[in-house]
DNA sequence: TTGACATGAAACCAAATGGTTTTATATAAT
DNA sequence: ATTATATAAAACCATTTGGTTTCATGTCAA
């Protein structure tokens, strides 16, 4: 973490766990640092570290309000992975669909392709 | 990377930009390690590492081929990442909606809106 | 004004990460 | 048989990461 000022990338925010869960839990209400520590099992500084992270990937904002300060999710940043993902549905989609075949038609050759990799060791 | 064996999570997999980058030159179609490591500024080795961790993510599958490693993209697992995304789109997609409301209505009240940021520093 | 909270900042630390170089091994080509 | 190629495995290294503890500062409450 070490507070690097330095911007974070989304994927690179994403990465860990305990940020994923930080998201989730302010997914549902802004929260005080204070707060969102109670939720796990290590210190208050590691979560605002977490949150320093999670806010130079611009994830969340923080504003104070007296002695606390409050996080909120700011989930825009995040349309940058939905882009990345969408160019590789179509990869998968179509795998999927190509089982989704097999499985719907269990007439047709469906055991030749299986037997195919069996008959390829000998 | 470090070789863990151990199984490594599709987020931390596309953490890393050069990790990013093979896949998409995956995607294209099956390269051998060599082949790969051509389009990088690194060693074949580091490259091979990084292969390892997408493999333990199960993001690619290498398949010995003679003296060369062939890999290819297994796009599944990103399915999980998408499934995560599908949480937090009806979130930014609510806040651009309300930004697509004041833009598409300038009369009503956005000013007030925005005045209200401003006033409240008095 | 005197504590009690909530945070911020800094120093520190172990482990993980992203890379390198070196050495070994299997396969291909001459 | 010899050499070149493709990878694997291991040792090593610097930096980053994820955490801690300690200390300082601002704010709320009594």
């Amino acid at each position: 973490m070490s507070t690097p000022a330095q911007k974070h990338d989304v994927f690179q925010a994403i990465a860990d766990p305990t940020r994923r869960e930080v998201l989730r839990l302010l997914a549902e209400k802004e929260l005080p640092i204070s707060e969102i520590a109670i939720h796990f099992p290590m210190t208050r500084t590691a979560i605002a570290k977490h949150l320093q992270v999670l806010s130079s990937a611009e994830l969340v904002s923080g504003r104070k309000q007296g002695r606390e300060k409050i996080y909120r999710l700011q989930p825009e940043p995040l349309t940058e992975l939905k882009q990345w993902l969408s160019f590789y549905e179509k990869f998968w989609e179509n795998k999927l669909s190509i089982l989704k075949h097999i499985v719907e038609n269990p007439s047709e050759n469906s055991l030749s392709v299986i037997h195919t990799e069996e008959t390829d060791k000998n």
